[in-house]
DNA sequence: AGACATGTTGTAAACGATTTCATTTTTTGT
DNA sequence: ACAAAAAATGAAATCGTTTACAACATGTCT
């Protein structure tokens, strides 16, 4: 039964039509008599006809798929947004193709690989830090930034990172806070940036006076918040609150300064960012700055779906607004 | 410059050679002379030429890459095994394509129809819960289930989770633990079967009773684990310690009982399974199996290629060994 | 009835590569 | 120097679709 997989061509020859019939049977239906077009619908059932994707794209000049390109796939963070974009993609019939940019070593060439090479009909970038070195490639395919983004280049989905900031801070000086110290994330990033300058805005606001000795700097990983806990705990002079670039960075901060003894929130406030689903479970449960990943996820895909619809390599941004979720681990500052 | 992306036709003709000797050139270069090739790739240069993976792979009669099925996108566990998959299937040239098999209604139907489709030349099957009806259809691609798996209807890479149960048992009765309890997965589900089977096998090896009021149901959530903290915590006839199926619920769980006012490990020893790598960062840090997650990620990757390569639907199934790592969350029983 | 629009189908040319087979060129052995 | 073997190349078929164009049938309007 070494039954081979049944083409077009078989299909045809069995409802006694041309190819052409087939085709359009299965694309355009509309213009198909509806006699031939059961016939044709039997003929595929009865030869178990699975259309060739290879060659209906070769054929259609396209890829039929997404590239999302991420900075770090093993961050938790990505999953439930290629989870969404997963959930856009696939009833439009594309295919999510994923890699990562620091696996190898040239970032950025294997950018451009993926902009020339034709794999994708269109592409996530997730990682800011890669621009490729000419974007004005003549028929490359649409590029859409998201979460991070390069100012101006690539239209992007991203969330009110500097709001976010000012959110936190004020939460915290609302508790009474005065001595509000900031952990950034790598600083060139552009994330770092927005969401620290959104802290210098409100702290300002707020009428406090800025310390630079109170802004550590992170990386986004567990790992640098606890290594930022140590430089806290062995300072005298030091904040009594704290808000961090990334949940991530707060729970290796909080698990640092608990684990010396100390306690959040009664020695320190903390705010993270990001919601990420772990924070809601710890001890003390994490105030954060939610992003909507779902919603991120959805809305990159959908818009870039848009621009390849279009064949437009711009198209419009969009800012996603956050919110902050108040849980327990701020509290007013001690005496 | 509308220049249009140029084929392996410009390239004949920069090169004024055939495009046979392109192609071979590219895919076997040991056949052409080194005065040719170098002419050949002089005009590639020149030319910008990349190859059109499509035109390619419908020749070839491949599709160049490989899908990973997946439960739930959104679960971090699986990232890290993503990116461990990609970094093996990126320089053999594979594509990694994700779908999401909760995602829509009928996710058996769509195995079947990854199975059919010709989108990939190999299927990573993450979801132990999805038998395809009939496995023997004619020239279906390779598949190999990871993680979860199926008694012998496929090659499988997975880790000895009986072991695993195991480890964490005797763990908690050699710190003199007696009263041991444990927190299931999904019943169904072969990783919780299996977990629960080494769970009783210890059990019995330690010369404790079984009792099964002290084995409760989860799903593998943390928002299970914070479940089954509130039955332990209602209960008066309680396990002093207990072997939860996953991280996730062990987090739910820790959660759930420190916000209840009891501590960890002073009223309850926890073991987790996995070690997602937020765990070392919890107060107190969990004592938890490791899963090597790389490892399994690029194993299966490994495989699948073989069996790609060898164009054969079965192959040798691998069975990863785990360890305990001893962390704070386990301590001798009060009194 | 003739002209014309409308609806349905088939023919055949793409899409851009790989690869078989035949043909040329070069090398080798005597 | 000539035949035979080896190496390098090209012509053309092929992979499985889609689609522009032509062709035919049918219906409608004067």
């Amino acid at each position: 039964m070494d039954q081979k997989i049944s083409t077009i061509q078989d299909v045809a020859r069995a409802a006694g039509v041309s190819t052409a019939t087939v085709s359009r049977t299965l694309s355009n239906p509309g213009v198909v008599a509806e006699s031939t077009r059961e016939a044709v619908m039997e003929a595929i059932r009865s030869t178990g006809y699975r259309v060739n994707h290879t060659a209906r794209n070769l054929r259609r000049q396209r890829s039929g798929s997404v590239i999302a390109l991420m900075p770090n796939l093993a961050n938790p963070f990505f999953a439930q947004i290629i989870a969404a974009m997963s959930s856009v993609l696939t009833p439009a019939q594309y295919g999510l193709l994923i890699a990562d940019t620091q696996a190898g070593p040239d970032a950025e060439a294997r950018l451009s690989h993926y902009l020339l090479s034709g794999l994708a009909d269109g592409l996530v970038l997730f990682d800011g830090s890669l621009t490729p070195s000419r974007l004005d490639i003549p028929g490359r395919p649409p590029i859409i930034a998201a979460c991070e983004w390069m100012d101006g280049a690539l239209p992007s989905v991203r969330v009110d990172n500097a709001c976010g900031a000012r959110l936190a801070v004020r939460h915290l000086a609302e508790a009474g806070h005065r001595r509000i110290g900031h952990v950034t994330g790598p600083p060139r990033n552009v994330l770092s940036v927005s969401r620290l300058q959104g802290f210098r805005e409100e702290l300002a606001a707020q009428g406090l006076e800025p310390r630079p000795d109170w802004i550590y700097e992170g990386d986004f990983t567990m790992d640098s918040g606890a290594m930022v806990a140590r430089k806290w705990l062995a300072s005298t002079d030091r904040p009594s609150a704290l808000f961090l670039s990334s949940d991530e960075m707060a729970i290796g901060f909080m698990g640092a300064v608990q684990h010396a003894g100390l306690r959040v929130p009664e020695d320190v406030s903390v705010v993270g960012f990001d919601n990420i689903e772990v924070v809601g479970h710890l001890t003390p449960a994490l105030t954060t700055i939610r992003q909507p990943r779902t919603l991120i996820g959805e809305r990159a895909a959908e818009l870039l779906l848009g621009m390849i619809e279009e064949s437009r390599t711009d198209g419009p941004s969009e800012v996603i607004p956050v919110e902050l979720i108040p849980r327990a681990s701020v509290a007013p500052p001690r005496e």
